[in-house]
DNA sequence: TATTAACACGAAATCGTTTTCGAAGGCTGT
DNA sequence: ACAGCCTTCGAAAACGATTTCGTGTTAATA
């Protein structure tokens, strides 16, 4: 019952020919007299031969696989990265190695290092929180100095050397926060989370640009800065009552979303009295109620690139050491938390 | 500058002995004399060396690699599952190689051969609702008569021979559906899909099974066939205004969500004059504006089962032919889009 | 002193491919 | 008839590791 995999030897054996001549025929080489090739053909097909990968791997020092380090799968955004990075991967003939590093420095270097010994071609990533609190970045480096490609996306550190994918964080909080302002908004505030995330950092920097070049003074009390990206209700529930705000915007839209929840608990309307606009343009902000204004940041499309970007490398054969940071424009997405 | 990997046979040569006892003194073997083991393992501490996957798979004929195909990865159930294999998986030393199908048939096929060629040890997998409606399982019968393990999981099928793990759809759907009775709702609609989703049908038997049992009759009216599980905002508003359902039960999150908007665009309560309850307890469930009733399909969990059966199976020696359906409890969370 | 056993190590096969090189055998041309 | 040239194939190395089975040396025993 057991129909276990033939192999070439198989072939060879039954057939009364070597090894290489099988492997040759099944090629279609020239080598091969027309007549040994299609019987060795018509066997392969009869038995449904088809090649070892990991021989194959083996003897190309190429596995086709293309491992992604991310910090969490339940979340929109890098959920809609992996798929960019599987489609293009796929039209390549990649395959994807998944691993989480679940926020945690130690998960992420363990998982690296397993998949660096031969199991992948090349690594896509975008770092854990703890890494960026860390502030090491050792592991990525070793990988690259073994000569595996490695593309960061999203968060990202100066501190390695490789092709990197973002979006111009800082230009989405910009667009938004100037929106907010023109549309007569007098005391903006942000929720962020502390400075080592990468991208809340660069967001704030947006938001405070925007108030810079509009004249507006920052105010410490305006901005909140939450331990890191986890939904803290206690924290916004205070933020919103103490601040006087008549419109945020938040750095994810987990917190718009409560956000907007318990403004409307206080008997605030929302757009006229508060307006709200969150980064991630995911389902909640389409399906919140009222829908939320949004900075999309198109993370199919940087999965797309990040994959694009590695292959191109892996199957460069000249080892030319050119690293590119692409950047992605984010695009404000104006739904029903916002006026008009 | 490149530190390329070090091999066996580089510390052989470097050290002067033979591959073999490089190998054993690694391993720590008795063998192999103090002296010996010490120098040979102090040598390939200093030069980082790890021994090559790929080699240690074509030895072995051990990946330590599981295949995962599912239909979509950006959709939360899925996403959850796939986070459930990962941590179990990880703890046991396997990577996740992840597939997507995209609902389509042929992809899935394709998928499944590349992987089936010795790139992983087993299966984990969700029917595509291509595959469904083609109601072709050639290629699972082939892997499995390959003697390659099978879990599926969710979207399963009976013509299969293979280890599955799902949740007990139709007692979710009857669940739901009694709640909605004993609350009083008098005309409760249901909006699924096509028979050819096996979590479709048998949801909608749940819920005939609840109306029969309270001796109330099913209406043709009273229930919406999606062509597919992807929104289609007419016909769910169309169902809405016409059916005069004073309760919905949705196969999913989305639908109900979509379906609460609609409701409350017509200026009916929620939950007072028409109630929700939806499949799937996601993020939206419990961010929504009400927040909606819904029935968790402990995705998480499914995925460690699927893991722990299928490595289970893998690693078992004795070819023993025993498959197991493992069936979990759906839960109700009942939230603000149901009375109380 | 001759025999044996323990110890420490190496040669070679193996996993399944690919690929280089060499070698028969038939054929042509002179 | 013989050098030389295709045509067609096989042997063997290689990828990087594991493992079995020797084998040579030394120490212990009769």
């Amino acid at each position: 019952m057991l129909k276990k995999k033939i192999t070439l030897k198989h072939i060879a054996r039954e057939l009364e020919v070597s090894i290489s001549t099988v492997s040759k025929a099944l090629k279609n080489s020239e080598e091969i007299s027309r007549e040994t090739k299609e019987k060795i053909q018509a066997f392969a097909k009869l038995y449904n031969y088809k090649p070892n990968n990991i021989a194959i791997s083996l003897k190309n020092k190429r596995t086709k696989n293309i491992g992604v380090v991310i910090p969490d799968i339940v979340h929109h955004f890098f959920t809609t990265v992996v798929r960019g990075i599987e489609k293009y991967a796929n039209t390549k003939g990649y395959n994807v190695i998944v691993c989480l590093s679940d926020e945690s420095f130690d998960k992420e270097v363990i998982n690296m290092e397993l998949l660096a010994n031969g199991s992948i071609d090349g690594f896509i990533m975008s770092l854990s929180s703890g890494t960026q609190k860390e502030n090491d970045y050792n592991h990525l480096k070793e990988v690259t100095e073994q000569g595996i490609p490695l593309v960061l996306f999203d968060r990202i550190t100066n501190e390695v050397e490789c092709d990197k994918v973002i979006i111009d964080d800082a230009l989405g909080a910009y667009l938004a926060t100037k929106k907010l302002i023109e549309q007569n908004r007098k005391r903006i505030g942000i929720i962020t989370t502390s400075d080592y995330l990468s991208v809340s950092k660069a967001r704030t920097t947006g938001y405070q640009k925007a108030l810079k070049e509009f004249g507006i003074s920052e105010e410490d009390e305006l901005i909140l800065k939450m331990p890191s990206m986890e939904m803290n209700e206690k924290l916004i529930k205070e933020f919103i009552k103490n601040s006087q705000v008549d419109a945020i915007l938040t750095v994810n839209e987990i917190f718009s979303i409560y956000g907007m929840q318990v403004a409307q608990d206080l008997g605030l309307k929302i757009p006229e009295d508060i307006s709200f606009i969150g980064f991630t343009d995911g389902l909640l902000s389409k399906y919140a109620n009222p829908s939320l204004t949004s900075i999309a940041q198109h993370g199919e499309r940087m999965g797309e690139i990040s994959a694009e970007m590695l292959i191109q490398k892996i199957e460069s054969e000249n080892e030319e050491e050119s690293y590119k940071t692409k950047i992605l424009e984010p695009t404000l997405i104006e739904r029903d938390s916002t006026i008009n």
